[in-house]
DNA sequence: GGGGGCTATGGGGGG
DNA sequence: CATAGCCCCC
């Protein structure tokens, strides 16, 4: 054994725990309590295998986010030092990004294929509805996206899907029975535009081992000689067919090891489900299991709610999860009138616990079961002066300046990708509106090509065309930077070339001047990229390419965020908390229709899994759990009344302080922020007399006139170009002075 | 072709 | 309440 870095790991593992981490040939089953040390079996599991020899980049370990993934690789550095950054380690869908990467011409996709996020995907599925003249009432976008991830999923390709009874009954009832045509439809239109959703990247991964062209299959079976899943409960059926496929063959010694709690499996929502534990033992009946019952983390009051809670569900694996961390300090339960009031209690109970016993803003979190309730919590926070820091929610990449830059960025690795061409034909505006673009479009559809292929046969008015080869010449431009300069270089070039930089310098506005600091932000994190010389594993040279860098910000998430050692309380979603452990933590909203959703209040199933979604939230908390719900909250606009949780009636009783009562007198005169305060304080438009308007005929307007428009005032006529469209300058407009106006619509009067 | 304003509608979790 | 999408106006 190496013992010249690190030092014996085994010594800090429990007896089940240093089984399921020396037992390293078979398959392995591992069923993991909440704080029962999953991710130390796992780190010295991978850590294991390379002290008995396994060369690093044979161990493929997928977990749930890449965040866990860089800490897992940072902590078997320490006991076995560099060789950790060659093992493969990340989510499905990063790992299988970068292997198609290499291999995407086997399945007909360019290797700088783009990666459609859900936005995209909602984009084309909109597109078809408008091509095939559907109601998008009845075809609702996003019940169309989940279907066809669904399908996906489970591996039901447009054709099986068209001769599947089931799935065409159940579409003929709802009134979509089109639907397995847009299914076909959004695939080849995807195809074409050389892009795959993330769905694909799974299917394409395992189409490409199906298929085994030029022997890929074979040679991915042989480099992942082991393989580690964590949260083996929230895979889907794709995932496991693909683990099936690398572990199943010939010369296999089925080294895999899946870690899971059927317990935490929250994610059916996209496809997971549990069938996969269940299934596991069925394929692999010489798997061996053990359970780590348990619990490190929490205290015992803690552990007795959770188990009480979880108890209420039906199907499960058996196991008692206990410990023997004892406590003073029962579970929390405040009750208010309002969500007003339920932020200023929490925020009353931080300062109090940061008091009391000495808690740091990082040792503190509140989880809430959708991320629109964060709102009331981040105002009080504000008021009280605590840090905080809100994850989830619009995300940085999905703000519109960052999407128009990124655009340009993917048309120029892949100018095929029609979503990025939509998004910037006419950004910045260059006089190429919807109906142009719809003509293209439908073009580009009738003969099965990418709009961009389509241009140079396309058929339309002198002026789009001219319009258009400009734009082809400007990517085209773009495209040959890329050949020879990094990613940064190109992003800058094209951040400057493209006009978006000189537009959002033009906006003074406050919003204006943060999203110029959002592109700054965004170079700045492209720079990082560049400079990072971390080798990733498959590579044999640092890849800083334009191609490279889109590949890996497409997959990162908000979760994978590293908090920059600030001091600050954490506000998340359940779902996001998942894997995470907090000294103390808040639960908020704890009211029937909010946690249980209403979503799930019809279907035992779906409420089995809210069930799970609060054992996963109240089992983060190792020390203080404080469970919050209002008796009414602002929802969609106008008051709502909940009656409490359900869940809170399920928890035992004795685990619980006495509850604390709403608080007599509520705190009245604080102000409310309301809405719609902003037509008040906006533009100072001119005044202009109608009574005295008096319009003249627009071909008598001539260059150099001084006119007077009824909402922007007087004016100075700049130029007209030949398209009727006359460049104005009015200067008691304070924002953008200059206006282009068309004449043929436009009342101006002639002042001189 | 582009922008502003109004209405209808949704309403969850995320790779 | 927020916002997407439509319609109308310039």
């Amino acid at each position: 054994m190496n013992q010249e870095v690190g030092y014996n790991y085994l010594n800090e593992l429990n007896e089940i725990q240093r089984d399921a981490v020396t037992t390293t040939d078979g398959p392995v089953v591992v069923i993991a309590g909440p704080g029962s040390g999953k991710t130390r079996v796992l780190t010295y599991r991978i850590a294991h295998l390379i002290n008995i020899g396994i060369p690093p980049w044979q161990i493929l370990s997928l977990t749930f986010t890449n965040k866990a993934a860089r800490e897992m690789k940072e902590r078997i550095q320490t006991v076995v030092g560099s060789k950790a950054q060659k093992v493969w380690a990340g989510t499905f869908h990063s790992l299988f990004a970068r292997i198609l990467r290499y291999e995407a011409h086997h399945l007909g996709f360019p290797n700088d294929f783009t990666i459609y996020d859900s936005d995209d995907s909602k984009s084309v599925i909109n597109e078809i509805l408008n091509q095939m003249g559907l109601d998008k009432k009845t075809y609702v976008p996003n019940m169309i996206r989940s279907r066809i991830s669904s399908a996906k999923s489970n591996l039901i390709t447009p054709k099986n899907y068209a001769v599947n009874d089931e799935l065409m009954t159940y579409d003929r009832m709802n009134r979509i029975p089109m639907l397995h045509a847009i299914y076909d439809r959004y695939v080849r239109k995807c195809l074409r535009s050389g892009a795959m959703d993330f769905d694909d990247l799974l299917l394409m991964m395992y189409k490409l081992l199906y298929q085994n062209q030029d022997q890929v299959r074979e040679k991915y079976q042989r480099q992942f000689e082991y393989i580690l899943v964590d949260e083996f409960q929230d895979t889907n059926y794709l995932q496991y067919e693909i683990l099936k496929l690398l572990v199943r063959h010939d010369k296999s010694k089925e080294n895999i090891c899946i870690v899971g709690d059927d317990a935490q499996s929250i994610y059916s929502f996209r496809g997971a489900t549990i069938e996969n534990i269940l299934q596991f033992d069925h394929d692999f009946p010489n798997a061996q299991t053990f359970k780590l019952e348990r619990n490190y983390r929490s205290t015992e009051h803690i552990v007795a709610a959770a188990n009480g809670v979880i108890s209420y569900n039906q199907r499960q694996i058996k196991k008692q999860i206990w410990t023997d961390r004892t406590s003073e300090t029962k579970i929390k339960i405040i009750k208010t009138i309002t969500d007003n009031e339920e932020g200023k209690r929490v925020a009353d109970t931080i300062i109090e616990q940061k008091n009391r016993y000495g808690l740091n803003n990082t040792q503190i979190a509140i989880l809430y079961r959708t991320n629109a309730q964060s709102r009331v919590f981040e105002e009080y926070l504000r008021r009280y002066n605590i840090a905080y820091r809100i994850y989830g929610g619009l995300s940085f990449y999905q703000r519109k300046e960052i999407k128009d830059l990124l655009a340009y960025l993917r048309l120029t690795v892949n100018p095929k990708d029609n979503e990025a061409f939509k998004r910037v034909i006419n950004y910045p505006k260059r006089g190429f509106g919807k109906t142009s673009l719809n003509k293209l479009i439908d073009m580009a559809e009738d003969n099965s090509i990418s709009i961009f292929e389509c241009i140079p046969v396309a058929d339309m008015s002198a002026r789009a065309k001219a319009v258009i080869m400009d734009f082809m010449k400007l990517i085209a431009n773009f495209r040959m930077k890329a050949q020879k300069a990094n990613a940064y270089e190109v992003a800058m070039y094209i951040a400057k070339k493209s006009g978006i930089i000189d537009l959002l310098k033009a906006d003074t506005s406050i919003e204006g001047s943060s999203r110029l600091e959002n592109i700054n932000s965004m170079l700045d994190g492209i720079q990082e990229f560049v400079e990072d010389d971390v080798l990733d594993p498959g590579e044999t040279e640092l890849d800083k390419s334009l191609a490279k860098y889109l590949q890996n910000i497409a997959l990162i998430t908000d979760a994978d965020e590293d908090k920059d050692n600030k001091d600050v309380v954490t506000l998340m979603s359940v779902h996001a908390a998942k894997g995470l452990e907090f000294k103390s933590i808040f639960v908020v909203g704890l009211e029937e229709n909010l946690f249980p959703s209403y979503m799930s209040l019809a279907d035992p199933n779906q409420l089995d899994e809210e069930r799970r979604l609060f054992y996963v939230a109240i089992t983060r908390a190792e020390e203080y759990l404080t469970l919050t719900y209002a008796n009414s909250r602002y929802q969609y606009g106008q008051v709502r009344f909940n009656d409490a949780s359900r869940f809170l009636e399920e928890i035992p009783p004795e685990c619980v302080d006495a509850i604390i009562p709403i608080q007599q007198k509520p705190t009245f005169g604080e102000p409310r922020i309301l809405g719609n305060f902003k037509s008040i304080a906006s533009k100072a438009m001119p005044k202009v007399n109608v009574s005295d308007f008096m319009p003249n005929d627009p071909k008598e307007i001539k260059e150099g006139m001084k006119v007077l428009h009824l909402k922007f005032g007087e004016g100075v006529v700049q130029s007209i170009d030949d398209r009727n469209v006359a460049s104005i300058y009015f200067d008691q407009v304070p924002d953008n002075p200059d206006k282009r106006i068309m004449l043929q619509y436009a009342k101006l009067q002639i002042l001189g």
